[in-house]
DNA sequence: TATGAATGAGTATTCATTCAT
DNA sequence: GATGAATGAATACTCATTCAT
């Protein structure tokens, strides 16, 4: 009963910053959505500070979902790729997220990021540092400091996406943007394999 | 005169948004600023909007000129190495302004971004996909397509500097990045040249 | 007309603590009162503390005005006379204020008593150090450390003040603490005078 | 049980009041200090009123306990001085108790002091007033209306630790003012004695 | 051109308290 | 006896903007 307000709370807050963004986000309008009064909010969060946090991780949690699907493949070389089609089609899916996650502290309204939600952020890294290293010792890629060659390849995702929803590729086209994200995901790929 | 209060101004405003962000940057603020009342800004801007288009606009401008002192190199290698390199030292020297500038029309707190602003974005491109046009005719690059290359450059580039300036690299520290960001993009370049 | 809204706000904020006390004085009941919405205030008033702050300073000046009659006294006698007379006629005709001016800084809402106000009640102190001192010269009082003698007085007067202001000497009857506040000062004057 | 929980409850409200002051009282604080949800409270007591109160009522006990010691003493003389000295010793050791004594109903946040707290008020006068009288009996003090006598002595004391709580003798200093203290109460004394 | 006054909508938050469980 | 959920009223304050002067 907790929890399931509080989860129903989080889903409404998640509805209307998918909807309006964050700076639309406020207790009050929340709290119209959920059906309760603005102090009803507090029984379940601390703050709105503590509300985006958890909302944040909600981001993670799903976004760690679409990447946890590559590892169903069964080798190396389809696992990366795989998490290369998980990070595109959580970027398309769940853009709200993607830009969630990829929030400054300041766009968030804080000091520096939480260390709980910079764990978040490192796992992530550190599953994508896993696929380019077991693909290393597969022989599938060059051998190389695994991190480094996972930076690049993050560096280039991160890149992209953050072009194509910042709308630097004209009107938004999934389809199409897909199409760049191959072909310039394996580009890359192509200097780093053997 | 008129111009030169609206210059003051918007160097106002700049210093604001460069020292505290643009959440901080209120139109009373940028007045106490000045020295003028707050009304008095609106005889020169319709409104906030119109203030933050015409910084983003200085902020393309600025990139624009670090970019084009990279068209002193005498080589299409040695320009497009030097725009490598200026898009790297705006990102450190700038890092403010590289944000606004790759701002969403949300956080800018509009719908969609004007069309000005996205014609000085697209004259940004466009620059980049000359010094790999020329590079490829220069047979630096392997002959392709110009634009889809230049894109694969750019998003390395900007991925990078994005998970940078959001603190995925630990605490900023510019002359770590710098080596980071030249060997990634000299990987990129490995695969792309001939 | 500017100050003249202020003077206004600051009379019907007066009020407000007269009748309901310091933690009723809301800037909306402010506002309401004086028929404006409550921001209008901070067109006058920074904070809600300066306002108070205001407030108190005007109770020092009223304080003052009603010593200051006492130098119309001819004789340092009577000047003392009538200074004691003073303090007890504002306490009782502005009792309100008498506690206003006598707030602990926890009760005014802030960490320190700022400067401005700390000088206001210094210079009430010099004022009745002042009378003592030209009593002594003037053979009325033994003599004996000024400051000294005059935190005798002032102990006792606002002691008596006090405890009245409390209750703690039944229902309020200012006539019978007149008598009881002429009386005690009597007594203290009376080890005092040669 | 009952009571037990009831004292555990006053002790953690009269922490926070100690260390917070009566404006930082709430509820909520109290009942997260205790380990209880805010509404165990109300099982103990009334309403917020009703703690407070008895947090007043627990300030005029450790009063008479400070002042009771002074019945120690062997004769009139001695034990009038020891409450004078046992006066002075609450009010610096227990400072907050000592504001708290002397609040306005106002400040209590009710209409009129509660008829219990008068009445022990009531009591730690009649405990002056039973010095001032068998020292008048023993010839130590001039004969007089006692009442009135007392009122002189008390009102000198808590106007000097008034004066000096409230901060106007400067950063406070204990032994500065027990000097100060004694040598005001003694001048008193001095006018009084045959 | 510029300003001073004022507004209205909005923000997060704190608190004592009621009520069903 | 105690709790968890929720409320309603209140608070100070920020901001962009309108309007008469």
């Amino acid at each position: 009963m907790n929890s399931r307000r509080r989860q129903r709370i989080l889903e409404c807050a998640r509805d209307i910053y998918l909807e309006q963004g964050l700076k639309a986000l406020s207790m009050r309008k929340i709290a119209a959505q959920v059906g309760l009064s603005p102090m009803a909010l507090y029984r379940h969060f601390k703050d709105r500070k503590d509300l985006v946090f958890q909302l944040v991780e909600e981001g993670f949690r799903i976004f760690g979902s679409y990447l946890h699907q590559a590892l169903e493949g069964r080798t190396p070389q389809v696992r990366l790729h795989r998490t290369g089609e998980a990070y595109l089609r959580f970027a398309l899916e769940q853009s709200r997220y993607y830009q969630m996650i990829f929030m400054s502290p300041e766009q968030l309204g804080c000091e520096s990021i939480p260390l709980e939600i910079q764990n978040k952020a490192y796992a992530t890294f550190q599953f994508l540092v896993d696929r380019v290293q077991e693909s290393m010792r597969a022989g599938i890629l060059k051998m190389g400091e695994p991190m480094e060659v996972t930076l690049v390849l993050w560096a280039q995702s991160h890149g992209l996406v953050s072009l194509f929803l910042l709308g630097h590729f004209g009107e938004r086209n999934d389809k199409n943007f897909q199409k760049i994200y191959r072909t310039s995901i394996q580009r890359i790929l192509d200097g780093l394999e053997r």
